[in-house]
RNA sequence: GCGCCCGUAGCUCAAUUGGCUAGAGCGUCGGGCUUCGAACCCGAAGGUUGCAGGUUCGAGCCCUGCCGGGCGUACCA
């Protein structure tokens, strides 16, 4: 499992030329699969469109030759306006523009069009849009073949042209367990990968354990003198949350070591930085409490007026009224709150000689930092001692992480590690530099002139390689890179990393771009937002983390009890694993539900949340449809897929489960479009709840409007039973794409 | 300071990439279990899409300027 040396890895310049870029959805390519589709029902009425977006290619065809025209190029389908006017329709208003005509009267002349049209039984022109329905029969055949002949591979785009994909994510470090961050990103990465393979392309997963650098020498240092002869084995800790454990200790020990220190010999050090800094720090102390006044008064509706650019001038006198008194409350707040400003000016200048004074502390004081940083030498000089301890100690996190991944069921097929391929990427700095896009400054470090974005800005210097000769993270990130690249000559990356290194990747796409030219544009980070805590409400200290297990556990227990607050006489095995079932598919779903850029507070009562737009939620809706089909088992009636059932039966709820159902595709193409699993996401859940909807259906009098087992015309409830088959295949593979697994009874 | 992202219902978020009447969940109020699972369903109230201009037949989305928030701006990773 552990990657392999990469040592000569970087001679096999020079690089390929790159591949035509597969695009990740481009107007050329969607132009060339309306060619490709076979379209031309008009010409051949006979011929069965072979999936649903065959048979809306059938319907800009047919648009378009209504306007005398003999490809649809300008036109698109879109969802009818309500189901009541219709199951697709097509917007005229960018094709009025090119043809200078009114879009309503195209509208009207294609719908004139379609009604004469066997396949689609109704076409409503308004607005600039045609609505129309599809014909039953057609529809139900288009579909259920399509699910038919697909299989598990349901939602692909057939038109597609296969390409190969990396894509990156997780990324934990070996000093600790995952996190909540990580959670998402593995979360995010997992159910990226899966949307992207089940669009059609060639997908190979890759993780990168940071398992090298100063942090983890931490832990190996605790260890060593706080704790000698732990390990899992004698403390019974998850070797993750045992190094992690250390990796606290060690913060802790330094804390006191510092302390210790300056309440004896760093005492002057620091009484010499409080009186050389006092008016800085009262003044930074005062601008605090005034913020806190200003705070105060902004809640009781007061603020300060003076704002001249939002001001009429005769309104100057009254504000500067109104801003004078606050001030005068400032001063007499202030003299009430004399202790407070005292306290605060000792807390403010507390805390700024401590920050000045650790930093020479750590360097020149400190015993602990001084074996640290000697550890870190001495890995580097891969001494046989410190290397076997830090593998021994690597080993027990990337074991305990394993453990989680297993129980979150994620993979991956490729795993780097960055000691590893740390000293990769210092000969392509130099090739770099040899073709003139990177220079050299006096002291010997490697730069790279990142133009700057905002127009007249300078150029930001990066530094690719130190002075010393040695790597920085851009340095191994683009070693990394064109390794993959030269091992798997890919057509696309997606690094799936949080958005604060924005800056970075695009600092890695430049740079790969100037050595394979092009290559660069196929290189994608999927940034995402920060998971946030819920400062208010949990007490979390700053720097705590809501740790992955425990909170995976907190989840699935209170799952677990409402599982056995349903069915108390369910064997507690089995509550346990429902639980877990439906507290992952909470805590995953919830994680998944929002757009990539939007920050997740992360409320783990929310979380915990099992009603509304819910993993929970999903997986019940499929669980009642299953138990459904699970009873007209039971009672004899045929359940499966019946591509001959008599569609004409269908209910309008129906015909707009069936619609749905084969919209799957176009989620996880918009997915793949957008870099962004929340489309498949946000797709379940609309499938479930128009399931449950249908479900609950009842007509005036009180009674079920789509009855299956109870249904008496045995047509209908063939029908019925064939579409329900739809509707949960369509939600078990959208369910697996975002990575949560499914339940037959919740 | 500069750059990127964000600002939509009381709260948390969508909006088919510039198109029909801006939609969901939570919360609030009201209704629905003697028939296939109520972790459910149905209905109601709730919006000047931060503000001001501009482009367009058409703007939540594009442009400009403000206001507010997050992140970044390392020879850290």
């Amino acid at each position: 499992m552990r990657g392999r040396s990469i040592a000569g890895q970087a001679n096999g310049r020079p690089w390929p030329e790159p591949q035509p870029a597969a695009g990740v959805s481009s107007s050329a390519e969607a132009a060339a699969a309306i060619d490709r589709a076979p379209t031309r029902l008009d010409d051949r009425p006979t011929m069965e469109p072979e999936n649903f977006r065959a048979l809306e290619q059938g319907l800009l065809t047919a648009a378009a030759a209504a306007l005398g025209r003999n490809d649809p190029a300008g036109l698109r389908t879109s969802d009818a306006q309500s189901a009541e006017v219709g199951d697709l329709a097509i917007g005229f208003h960018g094709l009025a523009k090119t043809l200078r005509a009114d879009p309503q009267a195209l509208a009207t002349r294609v719908a004139e069009a379609v009604q004469g049209d066997a396949r689609f039984t109704d076409a409503l022109a308004q607005n600039g849009y045609v609505n129309v329905r599809i014909a039953r029969p057609l529809l139900w055949r288009a579909i259920a073949g399509e699910l038919a002949r697909e299989g598990a591979s349901f939602g692909r785009d057939p038109a597609l042209q296969p390409a190969k994909w990396l894509v990156e994510y997780s990324g934990p470090n070996t000093n600790k367990p995952l996190h909540i961050g990580h959670l998402r990103n593995t979360i995010l990465g997992f159910a990226m990968s899966n949307v992207v393979r089940a669009h059609g392309h060639d997908v190979t997963r890759y993780n990168i354990v940071n398992d090298r650098g100063i942090h983890i020498c931490k832990s190996m240092v605790a260890l060593d003198r706080f704790a000698a002869g732990s390990s899992p084995e004698t403390t019974g800790e998850k070797g993750d949350h045992l190094v992690g454990r250390l990796y606290s200790l060690f913060a802790k020990k330094a804390t006191e070591e510092f302390a210790q220190w300056a309440a004896g010999p760093g005492a002057a050090e620091i009484e010499q930085y409080l009186a050389t800094n006092r008016a800085s720090i009262e003044t930074g102390a005062d601008l605090q409490l005034r913020k806190r006044f200003l705070q105060e008064q902004e809640q009781a509706g007061r603020k300060l007026e003076w704002k001249p650019a939002k001001m009429k001038p005769q309104q100057y006198p009254e504000k500067m009224a109104a801003d004078a008194a606050l001030e005068r409350d400032y001063g007499a707040w202030l003299q009430a709150h004399a202790d407070d400003v005292a306290a605060a000016r000792r807390a403010e200048g507390l805390k700024r000689a401590q920050a000045a004074v650790a930093r020479r502390f750590e360097a020149e004081v400190s015993q602990l930092h001084a074996q640290t940083r000697d550890w870190l030498r001495r890995w580097e000089a891969n001494d046989p001692e410190i290397r076997a301890l830090w593998r021994r100690m690597n080993d027990w996190v990337l074991a305990g992480i394993e453990k989680t991944y297993q129980r979150l069921g994620v993979s991956f097929d490729h795993v780097d590690y960055e000691s590893d391929v740390y000293l990769a990427g210092k000969e392509l700095v130099l090739e770099l530099l040899q073709k003139g896009h990177a220079r050299k400054l006096a002291d010997g470090a490697i730069v790279f002139e990142q133009p700057g974005k905002a127009a007249g800005e300078a150029p930001q210097e990066k530094v690719l390689l130190r002075g010393d000769g040695t790597s920085v993270y851009i340095t191994q990130d683009l070693g990394s890179l064109m390794r993959r690249y030269t091992r798997h000559r890919f057509a696309e990356v997606v690094y799936v990393v949080g958005s604060e290194q924005e800056l970075h990747f695009e600092l890695l796409f430049a740079l790969i771009d100037r050595l394979v030219p092009g290559l660069g544009a196929r290189c994608h980070h999927l940034s995402y937002g920060m998971v946030e805590l819920p400062h208010g409400k949990m007490k979390s200290r700053e720097g705590e983390i809501i740790e992955a297990d425990g909170f995976l556990d907190t989840v699935e227990a209170a799952a677990a009890a409402q599982v056995r607050a349903r069915s108390a006489e369910l064997p507690a095995e089995e509550v346990r694993r429902r639980g877990e079932r439906i507290g992952l598919a909470a805590v995953k779903y919830h994680l998944l539900k929002f757009s990539k850029r939007s920050t997740v507070k992360f409320d783990v009562d929310e979380a915990l949340d099992m009603n509304g737009r819910t993993g929970p939620y999903c997986l019940y809706a499929l669980a009642r449809l299953r138990s459904i089909l699970r009873k007209a088992d039971a009672a004899g009636f045929a359940t499966q897929l019946d591509l001959a059932a008599d569609a004409s039966r269908l209910a309008p709820a129906e015909a707009g489960l069936l619609l749905t159902v084969a919209k799957l595709p176009a989620a996880i193409a918009a997915g793949v479009r957008d870099l962004d699993p929340y489309h498949v996401a946000d797709y379940v859940y609309g499938l479930a709840k128009q399931l449950n909807s249908w479900y609950t259906a009842s007509g005036e009098d009180g009674k079920p409007l789509h009855p299956v087992i109870n249904c008496a015309d045995p047509a209908t409830r063939g029908l019925r039973l064939s579409l329900l088959r739809l509707v949960e295949a369509a939600l078990e593979r959208a369910l697996t794409l975002l990575g949560i697994g499914t339940l037959d009874e919740m």
